[in-house]
DNA sequence: CAAGTTATGTTATATTATAACATAACATTT
DNA sequence: AAATGTTATGTTATAATATAACATAACTTG
C-alpha cells in the first residue's frame, strides 16, 4: 500500500498507524539495500521507535527507549542513527521544536512541510505543490540553489479548534 | 525611507546598512510607544547589536557582546530581549539555525521567509506573496488556524555558485 | 585472512535555552 | 510624595539539545 504512491497537488500524509509499521520497515530496508546503504539493527529499532509515536519524538526521549531495550544507548547513539535515516529521507527533523518525524513515503524526494498544532502536538506533513513550486520560483529568482527548504506552520489544528479548552 | 515600505508580490529585503541602523531603532521607537510597549535601553542595545551584523547571529554572540558594553549579562538578559524583540516583529528567529536576525521592515506583520546560503551564511529575507497565499490556501484545506510560519530555505546563494571552492 | 572502510561504544564537553527567585525600575492611585 | 501593583532586569543554577574525539567492533572487499 505504501509501496506505490501517488502525491501529486495537495496530498496530506499521515503518520504510519501501528500495523503499517512494519511495512514500512520493510520498504526502509529495500530502500536502503538499493542504494547501498546499510540498514542495521540500530537503525532500524531507532526509525521503529520514531514510528510508534503519533507525535514528532525529541532525541531523548529515543534515547530513553532505546535505553529500555537494554541496549547501550548514548546521545551519538541516537543522533547518528537518526542523521542516517534523515539522510535517506526514512526521516524528517522539526526544526522548531528539535522532534523528528518519520516520513510516510520516503520513497520519492520531497522538502518537508508541515503543520504543527501547538495545542495537542499533532504534526500533519502535507505534499503542496503550490508552496514547492513557489519556493522554488522565488530561488530563480533570487538566483538561489535549493538544497532543502524547511516549511513549518503552527498554529491550531481542525479538533483543537473546537472551543473546549481542556484537551 | 524605511518608514514607508511596499512589499507587494516578491520583494526582497536586506538586512540594514550601517547608516540604517539609527533609522531603524528610531522606527523600532515609535512602534514600540505606539503599542503601549517599552522598548528600553536593553531592548534597544540588543536590537542595535542585532543590526550590527550583516548575518544572522547566535545568542551567545550578542551575550559576549553585551558584556563587552560593560553591563551585566547573563544569558536570560539577551534571551528575554531577544523574546521581546520578536514578540514585536523587530526580530526573527532562524530555527535551522538557531541565529536570530533584525527584521527590515518591521511596520507590517508577516511571516519570515528566508533564504539562507550555507556556504556563505548570506541569509536573504524575501516576502513572497506566492508563498505565504500557498500556505494559507493550504491551512484552509486542512482547516487549521495558522499563528505563525517558518520557511527557511538553505542552499547557495548567487555569489558562492561561480565555481571557486574557497571563500 | 588481511586490509580498508564504515558503524558503534564511550567519555567528555559544547551549545542553546529556561527555571526560579531576588531586586530594581516604572506606572498608577491615593 | 507615599503606597501599591506591574513590568523589567539581575543572578544563580540547571535543563535540553547536540557534537567532538577517540577506541573498538563489524562489515566489505580483495
Ligand atoms: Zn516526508
Ligand atoms: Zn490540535
Ligand atoms: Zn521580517
Ligand atoms: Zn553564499
Amino acid at each position: 500500500m505504501s509501496e506505490s504512491c501517488r502525491h501529486n497537488g495537495r496530498t496530506s500524509c499521515t503518520v504510519p498507524s501501528s500495523e503499517q509499521v512494519q511495512d514500512l520497515l520493510l520498504q526502509a530496508e529495500k530502500l536502503c539495500a538499493g542504494r547501498q546503504q546499510r540498514f542495521t539493527e540500530l537503525r532500524r529499532k531507532v526509525l521503529e521507535l520514531v514510528c510508534q509515536y503519533k507525535q514528532p519524538v525529541g532525541a531523548y526521549d529515543l534515547l530513553d527507549d532505546l535505553k529500555q531495550t537494554g541496549r547501550s544507548a548514548a546521545p551519538p547513539t541516537v543522533y547518528r542513527a537518526l542523521d542516517f535515516l534523515q539522510s535517506q529521507g526514512l526521516v524528517h527533523r522539526l526544526a522548531t521544536n528539535n522532534t523528528y518525524i518519520a516520513c510516510a513515503h520516503p520513497q520519492h524526494e520531497h522538502t518537508g512541510l508541515f503543520f504543527v498544532c501547538h495545542r495537542c502536538g499533532f504534526t500533519q506533513e502535507v505534499h503542496t505543490d503550490e508552496i514547492v513550486q513557489a519556493v522554488r520560483q522565488q530561488a530563480v529568482t533570487l538566483d538561489f540553489t535549493v538544497e532543502k527548504a524547511a516549511v513549518e506552520v503552527s498554529g491550531t489544528c481542525h479538533d483543537c479548534q473546537s472551543g473546549n479548552d481542556d484537551v
